[in-house]
DNA sequence: TGTTGACTTAAACCATGGTTTAAGTCGTAT
DNA sequence: ATACGACTTAAACCATGGTTTAAGTCAACA
């Protein structure tokens, strides 16, 4: 197995460090294990675990929610029927979020071509 | 004109009525009048301003951002581009988001999947 | 006339999600 | 040997976006 630093594994999702060390201290990154230096060490289980948690995180997941999540993963098995639920519901919302935001883009995209208009207008009164 | 009472925007909204107060107090209301008794009074410009203030929070920007917009707005209209490069720029910034909500929903698609398929092998097993 | 209910204010309070700081420990290249 | 860079910790600090509280004003209805 190939082991990576935080560093690394920071790079690789593009957050800083900090929020890492702050994730694992909120238990979204359980398990991680150090090397004889106290130094955590990724491997590739966790950063597909990492995966899961940036994906919910992107997805406006609170915190609280996805170390719930996680709990349920290392319960095991049994815990299977609640997460789907989870992310049933969750799928959900973030397809409403998706929709409040395409119906603002519509009234932005309003604001958009009515100042167009106006500074086209502007222009074309300029060169006459 | 008809005027409505901050219990009426709030409805119309869907927000707290202390939510519209803090933001008059945050210059995201400008001008709002008072009656007599000093109760605000949401004139039909006032509703639609309100209206772009939530379309703009809706879509993730920041109060001191719609703030600004709105000071380009009553500056009048020699801030028309300015208030279109923002515009375009948020609407840029939006569409970004909305890309990476979908993508991670694929993943948790992918788990949901998982989990049906492995919660229907157990209903199967537990009939044999 | 008095008591609701809807409103007002300023200020305190809160949750969320990090970021920064300070002090210290290693491993390694010079 | 030492100095540098990458790492560690706990705790303090911060921004954002509200919400809640306490104390008061006013209009209208019984």
């Amino acid at each position: 197995m190939k082991y990576c630093s935080i560093s690394e594994a920071a790079a690789k999702f593009n957050v800083p460090e900090s929020t890492l060390r702050y994730y694992e201290k909120k238990g979204l990154l359980p398990l991680i294990e150090r090397d004889e230096a106290g130094r955590r060490l990724f491997s590739e289980d966790q950063i597909a675990l990492l995966e899961t948690v940036i994906r919910l995180k992107n997805t406006h997941m609170p915190i609280n929610s996805i170390k719930q999540y996680l709990d349920w993963i290392l319960e095991g098995e049994n815990t299977i029927a609640l997460r789907l639920d989870m992310m049933r519901n969750h799928k959900q919302a973030v397809l409403d979020e998706i929709s409040l935001m395409k119906e603002a883009l519509i009234g932005i995209d309003v604001k958009i071509t009515r100042y167009t208009t106006v500074l086209s207008k502007e222009n074309m009164e300029k060169r006459n």
